[in-house]
DNA sequence: CAGTCTAGTAAGGACTCTTGCCTAAAGGTG
DNA sequence: CACCTTTAGGCAAGAGTCCTTACTAGACTG
């Protein structure tokens, strides 16, 4: 809409940005190298590796070209510019990594959290991975991203308690948390959204713009994802199927998560899917079981009408630890069959989903803050 | 993510598309005006105007300035770059519209239909509108935005005829009706989602970046506005509620058209919503009219359960012809304040909004379109 | 050891943007 | 009426960026 307005310094800055987001895509090249591979022409890539150089953002590594012809010098990145901490956190406990720009993974933290243990633990284990690998890399660990099995706020990054749904991770303030250890921003979101991501990038939908993920383990969740990017909606809250009107056991229109109850399918004194009970019964085949599986399959259905009439995703995605049961998804299929509209499923492919999906932002977003601090007023 | 290449021609670019953009903001301008509306140095103006003078899309327009100091010479952008055609078929008729790249309406054509004239009426007066605005207009039609009351193919921009709904405006394909008035593009959506753009831009819900907009007439339609972008989906079905599982009457699950059959608030032999009668009943304050309305409130609250898990919305906007009406939406907000999660509810705010929503995207694409015109090869 | 190949540099040209100054023409002022 | 002020537009100079071409330095090849 509005264009930039032109200056030389823009250009400097495009030549810049060209030459930093090669030498992140492959991690050590000569000024040659960098020529072919932008298109820009030699002396305009000297000038401006000369210029990175000065500033330090990139640096000489010492090593040169061995072959025919000149010697020449590999440049790469500086190695102080930092890395950004991903973070998953889920009941059993935390698991974080630092990456850099080129989307080399620095270290890894796992905490193992009890059954109960509540969010100090969670805060403190989030805390102490993050001290660990901030103290451990070249550079300062320059943003956060989060991911964790609640669902997040939109605005705050704080996690949100919805009625009638589990809170698994519980009362937790990440960018609170991380303020101390991480110099820049911290994006927190759910873990099905990030999952989505993951499966968008590297997993079975690859290349469809317009999915659907549904989630389905302890919690439900479900992620949207329109035009290629996850969509969030104005709270973050897109995808809690929880209070979702669907068909019950009887036909009684019910909240999803009511649906469970209704099967006696919750854990004791909790609103959480008994996940175990669950697996268990899509592994039997006696007529109770089949009886179960069918009200599953008409409450997923009901869900998936909503999916449908909302985001009209080309594939529908289900992960989550009964979500991909085979025995499930062909009870879903039947009934979609029967629907006046379907639309294809698909298994979810990865395993750690979120914490890659997580990742990916991570790499963008340290990027483009690399990307920035080389020309801090230029802005288009 | 991809820096565009910097090269002088892409400087010159931005040079003339800011000048481009400018004179589509304020109809005439000297080279000084623009020089310090756009904050480009007058000397680099004056390059831009003589090579934008040359290549025919601007105009000296033989206006002088008044006033104290040297007589200026006002430029515009030249009369014959064309129109953008934009057309509303509804039921009742189509009208149509051509507009400039400044958002100038020049010239409108209304056509009335029979109510049974089926899709050859619709699409004779489409294209004789067609032809009469083009041959009006001083420069050709260049692209034409359609605004429809049925769902809409998003890859061909035919309509759709989905199971149980009615088909209003029936099966008709807008950009081979208008291939030969039109030289570009013809981009085709369903009159729900124009109305929400126009109810975003101009309406109830400025500013609002994430809402639902719910139509109530006699189709059941809905447009979703995630960051301030109207989704349209894989197929450009996003919002066709028509079989979204929701509580009927009796608390049994049921697509949400069916509701209105249970209700018998149906037009004879059709899946159409008997409008009139439901106005009836909604003015009316005896126990059955409640008990329907108490019915419809349920419906819809299923609706909107379905729209906050998968669009989580800041704000429901209600329209369509008994949409609006005071007394449904007291009653859903009733049911709503029962619910685990609410939402605002708002009526809609304009008159013929579909037609607003579509002006405003040919003037965009108009501009878009002219600026590209200017330099074919450059892109960024 | 001459030939070949390649990284990097130097020079020159083309082009764009900016600053500053100048001119022309109109309106206002005494 | 003469003069000053104001404003649009043009011109010149200068700085900066990118590109092409040509060259140099150094290492391998045969």
């Amino acid at each position: 809409m509005t264009a930039p307005k032109p200056s030389l310094e823009l250009l400097r800055a495009l030549t810049d940005e060209n030459v930093l987001r090669v030498l992140m895509a492959h991690d050590r090249l000569t000024r040659a190298e960098i020529a072919t591979r932008t298109g820009i022409s030699k002396p305009t890539i000297s000038e401006s590796v000369q210029r990175l150089e000065r500033a330090r953002l990139v640096v000489d590594t010492g090593e040169r070209t061995t072959g025919r012809g000149r010697v020449g010098s590999y440049y790469a990145l500086a190695p102080h510019l930092g890395t950004a901490l991903v973070a998953s956190i889920t009941p059993q406990g935390v698991v974080a990594e630092a990456v850099d720009a080129l989307g080399r993974t620095r270290g890894q933290v796992r905490t193992a959290l009890h059954a109960d243990a509540g969010q100090e633990a969670a805060a403190e284990a989030l805390g102490a991975a993050a001290a660990r690998l901030g103290g451990e890399s070249a550079g300062p660990l320059r943003l956060a991203v989060v991911s964790a099995a609640d669902p997040v706020d939109r605005a705050t990054g704080r996690l949100v308690h919805l009625p009638d749904a589990p809170f698994l991770v519980g009362e937790l303030d990440p960018p609170a948390v991380l303020a101390g250890a991480v110099t820049g921003p911290v994006l927190v979101d759910n873990d099905v959204n990030w999952a989505a991501r993951a499966e968008y990038e590297h997993g079975c939908v690859q290349g469809v713009d317009d999915f659907v993920y549904l989630h389905l383990g302890e919690g439900l969740g479900c992620a949207v994802v329109g035009d290629g990017v996850v969509r969030r909606g104005h709270g973050g809250l897109v995808g809690e199927v929880a209070h979702l009107y669907t068909a019950g056991p009887d036909g009684q229109a019910m909240a999803f998560t009511e649906v469970f109850a209704a099967l006696d399918l919750r854990r004791n004194s909790s609103t959480a899917v008994d996940v175990p009970k669950l697996l268990d019964i899509l592994d039997t085949s006696d007529t109770r079981a089949e009886r179960v599986r069918l009200a599953l399959a008409r409450a997923i259905g009901g869900v998936l009408s909503a999916a449908l009439a909302f985001a009209d995703p080309r594939t529908v995605v289900l992960g989550g630890p009964w979500g991909s049961h085979p025995r499930l998804i062909a009870a879903i299929e039947e009934h979609l069959a029967r629907s006046p509209r379907s639309v294809p499923l698909s298994a979810a492919a990865l395993t750690l989903p979120e914490l890659t999906g997580a990742r990916a932002r991570a790499v963008e977003e340290l990027a483009s803050l690399i990307v920035r601090a080389a020309h801090p007023t230029t802005q288009w």
